[in-house]
DNA sequence: ATTATTGCAAATCCTTTGCAGTACC
DNA sequence: GGTACTGCAAAGGATTTGCAATAAT
């Protein structure tokens, strides 16, 4: 159940290299992340590792979310309520969201044709992409 | 320079839909946004329109955005900085945004491959395309 | 011991809202 | 004259920050 060793070991190597402690509060949050699929706001993470491990205050939570953006570990993501979310960007296949505007629905999907045309485009223009957000919202066909 | 009259009648109509006033300030927030190109944010058309035609509190300027975008005249993006940006939905043609994460600039792209796979993707699963977002968080190649 | 970390509460930033005065029909 | 509109200033909600107490090495 718990974090591959390798991984937590990469966050022990992020926090020796930035000058930062491996401390219980820090490890919450990763954990937290790593181990719960979906997309969470700072307090639904807050809320889950109060329910069983301990207790995170908001100030550290968003300080160590920073920190696993900056290094690869989460996925930053705000729509357009203005809310931050934050997903595993670790142990997560990529996939893509069509959401049933009727029903709430989220559909999962995945195309390596886009995939691949979205790369050839960001490298024609002298880019390489960092992350991707490509959401279609749908509606049944009567 | 103006904006065609096909147009502004849109905007008058939708206005007497909702019961609201054509009022000057509504023109000029409608105006700023339709008659320039870029992804501006509250702040950035209140500064274009104080620049030359008159003033518009916030309140109203975000008042009336809501109607823009309500109404398919605007298209609201909103970025992991949490800041509303707003563009020309009417007189522009549809495209992706590509971002620069690192210098925030916005690269519009445009691919009918994507579009059509979208729409395939959609059928295929019973459903149309009502609207989408699709953003590449970009990073230069050194 | 020393240095970084935490949590709190205050501060910030963008956005929304209540309200009193103003403008439109 | 009666509604709807505006701008202000206050309220809201998410996120950040300063600081004194606390924990890690």
């Amino acid at each position: 159940m718990g974090i591959k060793k390798e991984i937590v070991d990469r966050f022990k190597n992020v926090l020796k290299k930035e000058n930062l402690k491996f401390t219980n509060q820090r490890f919450l949050v990763f954990s937290a992340l790593l181990t719960n699929e979906g997309h969470f706001d700072c307090d639904d993470l807050i809320r889950i590792i109060n329910k069983k491990d301990g207790n995170v205050s908001r100030a550290t939570a968003y300080r160590t979310l920073d920190l696993l953006v900056k290094y690869d570990f989460a996925r930053k993501m705000v729509l357009d309520d203005g809310i931050a979310k934050y997903e595993n960007k670790i142990l997560s296949k990529h996939h893509d969201h069509m959401i049933d505007i009727e029903t709430d629905e989220i559909i999962e999907f995945v195309n390596d044709e886009i995939e691949r045309i979205q790369e050839e485009i960001a490298k024609s223009h002298g880019y390489k992409i960092v992350k991707h957000v490509h959401q279609l919202f749908v509606k049944k066909i009567k």
